[in-house]
DNA sequence: AAACATTATTTTGTCTGACATTTATTGGAT
DNA sequence: ATCCAATAAATGTCAGACAAAATAATGTTT
């Protein structure tokens, strides 16, 4: 590890070393499970202390970037990230975003069923028998009229989640992860009556039709009516 | 002895007390440029020490959740997530996810196709005058031999981030951050040939038109076409 | 000789205490 | 009244020490 540290004393030395060791790991010169030098000599090589170098790995450690391992053959090891961790990462990110910065209902909404819409042609081509099954299970529990709006959001989340999966393509699943679930609060914002259940339920229905026939037309324009019937919802709510 | 804690305590100390803070900030018990107690208080509150206190304050900085201040007034501030640190904590994740988990290229260039047809509608209804002209100014850079690979492939970045950007959403323009950003990587290892160059150029020209007539249609065909060529290049890339 | 228990050692995790640095406030001098 | 310096409060950094964990080496027992 080849590690410059010429730069300015003026932004905190914990900060620029977590910085100059997340450069070289994107960079591709720590390779994945590589081991870091241990901390005392960390701090030798930079010229620090020891909690100085701490402070830099946990930040890295925040980040997932680095695990740490105690003993002999114990250290800091560049990690390998995981697609949970990432996914993880990127919904607390978009949930935080979202409640920080008082987004429109209508920009989210948007947002949220045109990507959808990118994914449904692939799940119409891709999906397999055990998806359709868990989508009608979901149908069933959100036509039952016992959930809480939170148990019927919770279900809703579900279905949406496995039509996205259904999709079979790691990428589109990891940044839908962050519209949808980042969504969730917002969604349960909005306080569903027994009419509106009913509807979504049978629209979810026409969307499992679809995916389950392979016509690719219908669950778009099933998909399309429950984007505009959801904007309906966040725009009464506003005006009510 | 002293009361436990609860939950395990195998977890290390340092994260334990990030995450009750993380989750503190999430639930919205800490609102926005509210000041945390001081770390001395911190330390007594969660019956540690202060450097440990320090590395959870650190984990919490490394995610653009906290800022700290020096000084009598200063202390640790619960931030405000802003659209650009987001942006850039979404294009590092999704960057060391595509270079660590090798990412089979077909994949990755279905996703980013896919999501970007879905932003094109938006763009051809809202696009700007002045973002037509940027679009312009990048296909005429195209056009021109004299750039690098790599000078090719930024100009090619800047045009579609223009595209996503026209979709005038702030909540799409950050989803797709993620996909074309850190996908720069992958399409730098594509060779593109003066041919290669030129066709790209020609289709990028037609979404241009196709923006400016604002017609739909001929913009997501000249976007499939391009999605397709691409897949063609990567293919070859990897036969050849 | 082999299996098991014990000790040693290396490394991270945490604590204590101290000093340096930054910065708003406050009090005094002009 | 204005400007400037001392003050105080908070983070930033340092040093040394000990605790805890996990592997390796060692010794003991069968």
């Amino acid at each position: 590890m080849s590690i410059e540290y010429t730069g300015i004393t003026r932004e905190g030395l914990s900060k620029q070393i977590a910085d100059a060791i997340r450069t070289a790991i994107i960079d591709g010169r720590l390779m994945v499970d590589e081991r870091l030098p241990s901390e005392t000599e960390l701090a030798e090589r930079f010229g620090v202390s020891r909690p100085t170098v701490r402070e830099a790995l946990k930040r890295l450690a925040a980040q997932n970037l680095i695990r740490t391992q105690r003993g002999p053959t114990g250290g800091a090891f560049v990690n390998r990230l995981t697609w949970s961790e990432a996914h993880d990462a990127l919904v607390t990110t978009a949930t935080l975003l979202i409640g920080m910065n008082d987004i429109p209902f209508e920009e989210a909404i948007e947002a949220r069923f045109a990507l959808e819409a990118a994914c449904l042609p692939f799940a119409v081509e891709r999906r397999t028998e055990a998806q359709l099954e868990t989508l009608r299970r979901e149908i069933e529990q959100q036509q039952r009229g016992s959930m809480t709006d939170e148990g019927f959001c919770a279900s809703d989340l579900r279905f949406h989640r496995v039509l996205v999966d259904a999709a079979d393509n790691p990428v589109l699943s990891f940044q839908m992860a962050g519209v949808i679930e980042a969504m969730q609060p917002l969604m349960n914002m909005l306080t569903y009556r027994m009419r509106d259940r009913t509807r979504i339920a049978r629209l979810h229905a026409s969307l499992a039709d679809a995916l389950q026939a392979r016509v690719t037309q219908s669950a778009l324009a099933a998909l399309k009516e429950l984007g505009d019937y959801t904007l309906d919802l966040a725009r009464a709510r506003r005006e009510g």
